[in-house]
DNA sequence: AATCAAGCAATTATCGATAATTCCTCAATT
DNA sequence: AATTGAGGAATTATCGATAATTGCTTGATT
């Protein structure tokens, strides 16, 4: 388990470690994250996990709450919402910049990203759930998307609303309700209308990409949580 | 100088602080701030240091380079045009969304902190420069019209875009340029609108009243900064 | 003079230990 | 039975010291 840290710094390692468990549901939402068994886990001291789960902690994928340590982000029908209309507004501006403003290097990385991406899918056929990879080329395509809309400050909101959902997306694995979705294909058009330069339609291809998903976490996933609280009375 | 920490826990506390120090351009964007130095100015021990400072880098007020250190956030005619852009954008949004969905306790939040900053705007006659006291209402007044938008995510996101934009604002002081223009009657006007719930023109009017602060502080303050680098060949 | 490398000083990153706080248990009281 | 409060265990927050890294200075080399 001994870790090779590429990384400028061993806290920028476990950040990024941590990010991808907690992305990938190792930890379920709300669920604790203690100081000395991280720290045992990276075999790190405590003051790397705890600079790590801070900078977690400020980009709300955990929460901390003074003295009591730290958890894992919990997960709400409310919030899911909220977060899927900013993400359609936020990365919908940022695709239709990137497509007025992207060069042919940007077209390319759409076209590259999107392939690995395709492939991915193929070979995924009939797997269980989310592989890492699958995740990895799907975040990748996402992300090139959006790249080139020319704002930092952008990119920086649509990547953290993005590791946001993907909290949510895990939690479905490759749900059910999914089988009567063509996902590749919502990939595709979207790719093409990046590649084809057609912002309106573009932007609207991904506000749906977007809403379909949602729609089929809160009724699969979320379906109930509508009372005060699960139990407990 | 011995401060009694309110807070929860003494890094929250320095937290608080430094960001004000930043904010208020007691360190110069772009100078180090370095462990040792803060470490003997707060009078605790560099951990807590580091940990404000690392908080501060993820929301964006100081930057982090590797085995560098901490530096506050550069400045830029670019950033400031992108920052005012988002600005623009997502606070409008959040102050339609609220006066769509604001309740009367809202309206009477709207007012108060109006009547509080237009009292801190009258005492500051022929001030020099940026009272603290007149910034905290100001901000005070711009968060409270965009709190009830009802996403939690929205309103720290422009709560982060606030706190970058305090960073050039500062900088001018009340500058020269400023005499043309009636401020309190901007925000009088703001709030009116507000109050009034006419969502339209109160959006608009914010985008004006930002606008027009990038404006001058564009001409002002970075009236150069056109060519690759300032000096040195 | 310019370049380069070795050594040194300053600074950051990491560690392990201590202090402070919270949470749990359980007995005492009503 | 429910409530309260005092202990004690578990956990977090803070500290000071050590290790690692950077960057500067200086002296050797061309």
């Amino acid at each position: 388990m001994a870790t090779q840290p590429r990384s400028a710094t061993l806290t920028a390692h476990v950040h990024e470690q941590l990010r991808a468990e907690i992305l990938s549901n190792v930890y379920a939402p709300g669920s604790p994250l203690r100081l000395a068994a991280l720290s045992k886990h990276y075999g790190t001291s405590m003051s790397v996990i705890r600079e790590a789960l801070v900078r977690l902690a400020e980009q709300h994928l955990v929460v901390l709450l003074p003295n009591q340590g730290f958890r894992v982000a919990e997960i709400s029908r409310e919030d899911l919402i909220d977060l899927t209309e900013l993400r359609i507004m936020l990365e919908g501006l940022a695709l239709r910049r990137s497509i007025e403003r992207g060069d042919m290097e940007w077209e390319a990385k759409v076209v590259s990203t999107h392939h690995i991406l395709e492939r991915a899918e193929l070979h995924r056929e009939g797997e269980p759930g989310t592989t890492a990879e699958w995740s990895a080329a799907h975040a990748a395509f996402h992300d090139a998307l959006g790249v080139a809309c020319g704002s930092p400050r952008l990119i920086s909101m649509v990547r953290g609303l993005r590791d946001s959902s993907e909290l949510y997306r895990q939690l479905s694995g490759t749900g059910e309700a999914e089988v009567k979705r063509d996902i590749p294909a919502e990939h595709r058009e979207l790719m093409e209308l990046a590649r084809d330069r057609r912002p309106d339609e573009a932007v609207e291809a991904l506000g749906r990409h977007f809403q379909r998903t949602t729609d089929l976490l809160l009724q699969a996933v979320l379906a109930d949580e509508a009372g005060p609280a699960p139990a407990m009375y």
